[in-house]
RNA sequence: GGGCGAAUAGCUCAGUUGGUUAGAGCGCCUGCCUUACACGCAGGAUGUCGGGGGUUCGAGUCCCUCUUCGCCCACCA
């Protein structure tokens, strides 16, 4: 066998091999019963895997945040603790809804066609068949994760976390319905949270309207916005009140041009005097800010865009919208709109306009504000003990500049909208009985029939966030509500939570606060924020901009630890990886190249000591010990000290209730440093002079020490 | 509009509380197929530490300022 050693890692070789040993000897698997919580003598280490989306395929962003959670993981575990990482999936909602809808699409058919219950089924079937692609594709990246806990946030046990947490918070009086306006996207027909509703910078148009004076038609009030089309639904403008150019015009009445109504001028303290004109329309519908003005003096609230994005007389709106506007998509409607007014002579000016419009987080569309009852979370209450845990510094976030954002996040915190028009996703827990029309009933079980008069119920069509399923990741796949599971007895809280700064607000924020709502405690001592895989340009690696590198064919060609080792060494604290899928080789020769050198110190141990028995160090007299066996010695202890302060410390010190010391709150986690010490060590020293301080022994007089 | 971060060898990055000739990997140059490794070994070159000003005996390291990138947040229509 020693002969037949190849001078390089041949990684398809051993790497599968390799981990099937360890997952038959069962080494991931962790211990309940071993951790000092009950009553065994390890410490309890666990870190919970961010669950890759159902239907997701293995990319470098998964490579870097896994292999980092298993470096520590494995730290640990060599540390003697009991080590548990948990791995899993996210059912994903809108994201896996549009996979099948886009299947549906190229079969010509639509969700609609095929019915509720039949998409249900549909995509779980899909999930069933496809889903948990990514989890195997961990294993060939050499993910040390405990797949006898695999969970998945739509799975029947995590399904009931999700209704416990509803009900539990429905009666503390934390989720309650609303009707406001909310982000809708018009493609994915559903309602969206202020975090899936992203900014994106635009150049647009500013366009400036007159709105005729009744009663003085020379006069006019000037309005300034960047969309015309919701003029439509304009039941007021604005001029705040304390802006001397319009005072003698609050009170009075100006007509809407198209629509032909005359709407009231209104004093607020919305309007900027500083900004465009001064004059603010008010369109309550269609824009959040104009809802509250509008409640405010107690207008109207006339819906003129549909929620497909079209222009429709909806609700309050009866004569508002023109025939030959109705169905116009809304951009279209704009264009057609300003058409109109330039022909009236109500145009005043159109100038270019920089502004950031929120769209779609999945699927990029310009996200319509509309007018629609939601269910909501009420979030202050849930903020306060998260920032509270920041403060008291029983949490940690790395690195540290992200905690202000955190820390700016929770304070400005606004309730959470976590209904979801979707099909795709936990239905929520609420049922109506419109024979009685008693209150709503909220239950952890199905309900069939009205308590109250026997009759008939109906379950609310829409289903929740899917946010609102891994906000209790940490809790639900440990076997919470359950509170005697041994799971959560033995590793709750949590040790590090490892991901992107991306889903700090979606996931990591969130999760604090389920922790301290549910449970009373932080899910996590440790929040550690890794940068984004690049490319050379320093774009973000994505499969659709055609950057992107797959991790399985860096595995096929150098092996999962080269893999592993490049990615992890451009890994300083809070720095993106820069990696080139124009040239694999080049990105990943040093991981490639440390694995063969490894290789070959063992090559050169084994070929050497031949068959024959080497005796332990143990059994060797100190005092024959050569000053490069004591330096080697040495040198191995330091390094292991290095990696150990690299990372280190593993979690707040015992005697101090889970509260980090000041020293410690910023200390560890630098992944970079830990591979630089073992890569120096391995390298520089053991290979570069032990080894080749020892050939000249082992033919010599004291080889049975050089071999110990 | 607020807040934050970064600018150090061709590239990607380290540089602890300010202290002798600024480091690593990759790349480059010169030798070596020295039987563990050419994915290697030995050696070498490369930096006005973004610009300007200041504090100091001494600054890549502290202060001010400018420039350029990047990120987060935000209801200026």
């Amino acid at each position: 066998m020693r002969a037949d050693l190849a001078p390089q890692y041949d990684p398809a070789h051993h790497d599968p091999a390799l981990y099937a040993r360890w997952k038959a000897a069962g080494v991931f698997t962790a211990h309940a019963e071993r951790t000092t919580r009950l009553g065994g003598d390890r410490m309890p280490f666990a870190i919970v895997i961010p669950p890759p989306n159902v239907t997701a395929v293995l990319h470098m962003g998964h490579g870097l945040n896994d292999t980092v959670q298993d470096v520590i993981v494995r730290w640990r575990r060599m540390a003697g603790d009991e080590a548990l990482w948990v791995p899993g999936t996210d059912h994903a909602g809108i994201a896996t809804q549009n996979v099948i809808e886009r299947q549906l699409a190229a079969e010509g058919e639509t969700r609609f066609d095929l019915g509720r219950d039949a998409f249900v089924e549909r995509t779980s079937r899909f999930v069933a068949e496809t889903g948990g692609v990514i989890l195997e594709q961990l294993e060939a990246i050499g993910a040390s994760c405990d797949w006898t806990r695999t969970a998945y946030t739509f799975s029947a046990e995590l399904s009931r976390a999700v209704r416990e947490a509803f009900v539990r918070l429905y009666e503390a009086g934390l989720i309650y319905k609303g009707h406001r306006v909310i982000h809708w996207c018009p493609r994915c027909l559903t309602s969206l949270s202020d975090e899936e509703a992203e900014f994106e910078d635009e150049s647009g148009e500013l366009y400036q309207i007159a709105y005729p004076v009744a009663g003085a038609p020379a006069r006019s009030l000037v309005v300034a916005t960047t969309r015309p089309e919701t003029m439509l639904g304009d039941v007021a403008v604005a001029v705040h009140p304390d802006d001397e150019r319009y005072r003698d015009l609050v009170g009075r009445r100006v007509l809407l041009p198209i629509v032909g109504i005359e709407i009231p001028v209104i004093a607020d303290p919305y309007a900027d005097p500083a900004f465009g004109t001064g004059v603010v329309k008010i369109t309550p519908a269609h824009d959040a800010n104009d809802f509250d003005v509008g409640a405010r003096h107690g207008l109207p609230k006339p819906v003129v865009i549909d929620e497909l994005g079209a222009m429709r007389e909806g609700a309050d709106a009866a004569g508002r919208v023109p025939e030959s506007l109705r169905g116009v998509d809304r951009f279209e409607a704009r264009q057609r709109i300003v058409a109109m007014l330039r022909a009236a002579g109500r145009l005043v000016k159109v100038e270019p306009h920089q502004h950031a419009v929120r769209h779609c987080y999945r699927c990029g569309t310009v996200v319509e504000p509309r007018l629609s009852d939601q269910w909501f979370v009420r979030m202050a209450p849930l903020a306060k003990p998260a920032l509270e845990a920041l403060r008291a510094g029983r949490l940690r976030v790395l690195p540290e500049r992200w905690e202000a954002v955190y820390v700016n996040w929770m304070e400005n915190i606004r309730d959470w909208n976590i209904s979801r028009q979707l099909w795709w996703g936990h239905r929520i827990p609420v049922w109506y009985c419109d024979a009685c029309g008693g209150a709503p009933i909220v239950s952890r079980d199905d309900v069939s029939a009205c308590a109250q008069c026997g009759g008939a119920v109906r379950q609310d069509d829409d289903v929740l966030d899917t946010w609102f399923s891994s906000w209790l990741w940490p809790l639900s796949t440990l076997g919470w509500p359950n509170e005697e599971a041994r799971d959560l007895q033995a590793f709750y809280p949590t040790d590090v939570l490892v991901t992107a700064p991306e889903i700090l607000f979606f996931w990591v924020a969130r999760m604090v606060m389920a922790g301290h709502f549910f449970l009373g405690r932080t899910p996590f001592h440790t929040v550690y924020l890794h940068g984004t895989v690049r490319d050379m340009q320093h774009v973000k690696m994505s499969k659709s901009l055609g950057n992107g590198i797959d991790p399985l064919d860096v595995v096929r060609l150098y092996g999962a630890d080269a893999l592993r080792y490049t990615v992890i060494a451009g890994l300083g604290l809070g720095t993106d990886v820069m990696l080139d899928p124009t040239n694999l080789e080049s990105s990943f020769a040093p991981g490639r190249n440390f694995v063969t050198k490894l290789w070959n110190i063992g090559r050169f141990i084994l070929q050497n000591l031949g068959d024959a028995p080497a005796p332990a160090l143990a059994d060797i007299d100190p005092s024959r010990l050569t000053r490069a066996d004591a330096w080697i010695l040495s040198r191995l202890d330091a390094a292991i000290a290095e990696c150990d302060a690299a990372l280190g410390p593993a979690r707040p010190d015992a005697s101090r209730e889970g509260r980090w010391t000041p020293a410690q709150l910023y200390a560890g986690l630098r992944l970079s440093e830990l591979v630089e010490s073992a890569r120096r060590f391995a390298w520089n020293e053991l290979a570069d002079w032990y080894v080749e301080s020892t050939k000249p022994r082992l033919g010599g007089p004291d080889a049975d020490v050089a071999r110990a």
